[in-house]
DNA sequence: TCTGAATGTGTATAGTGATCACATTGAACG
DNA sequence: CGTTCAATGTGATCACTATACACATTCAGA
């Protein structure tokens, strides 16, 4: 930490610090740049030297969640993969995005929002799912022909899922509780890629 | 129309009809209290006569779009129903919802925005869905077993993959083309609820 | 006709994103 | 060690927004 207070030394990563901590219990349009400013002790106009707009901070604050998203799918591979194995691994992933979903539904919210990511936005989470597939097909669980775009088929399912739970007027559809919902859906995935235990 | 301007008469469906023309090519966030008063020709707090809030005017232009999608959905029964109707209708449904994504992905987009729904606001697309559904069962295309959740099933599929090619960063991750993507998906729903033609 | 409720106006306040001239700093280089 | 320059932070300012409130206007019913 510098003596003088005048440079802060870390500001770009400490807004974006403070912008997801405010992201947490009021959501992505809830940040403003002056608040976050104020927060980190900083003028309003400071942030504009490390961001151009507001969408690129939103933008920041968004790949940050998606982050710590990924950071959430990441299961430890087993060391011997079997059948077995494969299979509740890709299942946990897929009960693992949804678990944060519902615990962090603005973080989840936000990391999803309708900004420009930037470039070196590496799609972490889309690289566990996939090794997770490869590990079913490997080891027999799933058919090879229904590997080509399972991604899709299960990221679209988890994220439908997830999406219906928390947004409001999806979540005045629902009935049934979230325990049975998640099953029900991944059941689905399971019977539509073909999937077995 | 009155001879005088002063009152408009009926400004609460004409603010959310410029809303949703704003919507349409600016996107939800996008509408301002101000600019719409300024297109219906009113003063800006005259709106609050009609909205309490800026998130119920936003309710209610959402569910306004949801009105829109809803009635993209409905599809024309076919009078004999057979097996095959059935089939053709459901995967019809499930294409229009897309379709919409695609075709008008702001307003598709402010139809689930993160806002309170009003009471009074039918669940109409779900209702058509559920029809089909029960028109599947009726005809043998799809197992009664699998009849309970069913729409959670679909919905979230087909709302995922529209998610999917419209945000920025989930969009990132497709490769194949959105025809392509629609076909897998739908596909991968009829497994999923062992629906057959 | 009178009266009150509904609706629209004008003005004011506080917070926002953005820009710009200017101040302060640290690091590279002589 | 001293100079210089690019990076970074400040303060003032502008245009815009949501919202509140006192007031004006209108319409509908008694």
């Amino acid at each position: 930490m510098a003596v003088s207070s005048y440079h802060h030394g870390d500001l770009a990563n400490a807004v974006i610090a403070a912008g997801l901590r405010r992201v947490r219990h009021r959501g992505l349009d809830a940040v403003s740049g002056r608040e976050l400013a104020g927060v980190v002790g900083v003028a309003p106009s400071a942030i504009y030297r490390h961001f151009t707009d507001k969408d690129q901070l939103r933008a920041a604050i968004a790949q940050a969640a998606r982050e710590q998203l990924a950071r959430s799918m990441s299961q430890p591979k087993a060391r011997t993969v079997t059948k077995a194995s494969a299979y509740a691994r890709f299942r946990a992933i897929g009960e693992a995005y949804i678990d944060f979903a519902l615990n962090e539904p603005r973080l989840y919210a936000a990391a999803f929002a309708d900004c420009q990511p930037s470039r070196e936005d590496s799609p972490s989470g889309w690289n566990i799912l996939a090794e997770a597939l490869d590990a079913l097909v490997a080891t027999g669980a799933m058919p090879k022909s229904r590997r080509a775009g399972a991604e899709i088929v299960a990221w679209s399912a988890v994220h439908g899922i997830s999406d219906m739970v928390l947004l409001p007027y999806l979540q005045s559809l629902l009935k049934s509780n979230r325990k049975h919902l998640t099953t029900q859906v991944l059941d689905g995935v399971m019977r539509s890629l073909e999937i077995t235990r």
